[in-house]
DNA sequence: TTTTATACCTAAAAATCTTAGGTATGTTTG
DNA sequence: CAAACATACCTAAGATTTTTAGGTATAAAA
């Protein structure tokens, strides 16, 4: 990812929900749609996408599937049952995250 | 920190911030004060906290004064005025990577 | 034909955080 | 009073994640 360190720990979340939008992508489209959704702001690097991937199917929240296109292979994700859900928990994990941060940075005055 | 990787990153931000709003503060105290203030959803660990105020002080965002207490030392963090200005920055650069978060994790339809 | 785009990948290095300590004083509790 | 807990600082090894910087190969555009 690029421009601010806040993005650590985010990319798996990010990719979860893409999947979860998108049905099947595979990496180099997961690049450019993150450049787009985010308006720009996102960067993903490959040597943080593929890696975090391969992590992914490893714990058995993606499956694959290869598609040759002429002498190219696409390699295709998509969500097992247990993506589907880990991408729930990540995402509510993530707006607690930031309502938990906005309690730091905004924080109300004591009663009284 | 605790919880979740989604920290990563914010640690700096959180404690400049801390600073801006309390005016001088030490280590441990900020510990408590960040429990109490993300109602027990963070956790600073002093392992991941004192390297930061360490390196914000080697930055020139942060100054120190030692206190004596009894037999006791403590040593309080203060402000620099470029640390005010980086914790604009830092607090700024967060509310943007929370919008195009949201941006990535609930796009609009495309119009038509 | 050279450059750019598509499409996959890895490995070394940097950065950050967790875990797991260490040191020492002060206070509470059995 | 002794043991436990709280206050208060700190560091270092290890784990994890990301950046940087490549490598390989096909297809399209200049």
């Amino acid at each position: 990812m690029k421009t601010n360190e806040l993005l650590k720990g985010t990319i798996k979340t990010i990719l979860l929900n893409l999947l979860a939008e998108q049905g099947r992508m595979y990496g180099y489209e997961m690049v450019q749609k993150v450049r787009q959704q985010s308006a720009g702001a996102f960067e993903l690097t490959e040597g943080a996408l593929y890696p975090a991937l391969h992590k992914l199917e490893a714990s058995g929240l993606l499956t694959t599937e290869k598609v040759h296109i002429g002498k190219r292979v696409r390699k295709y994700y998509r969500l097992t049952p247990a993506g589907a859900k880990a991408r729930e928990t990540k995402v509510s994990e993530f707006a607690e995250f930031v309502r938990s941060m906005q309690l730091l940075l905004n924080p109300k005055p004591a009663a009284g």
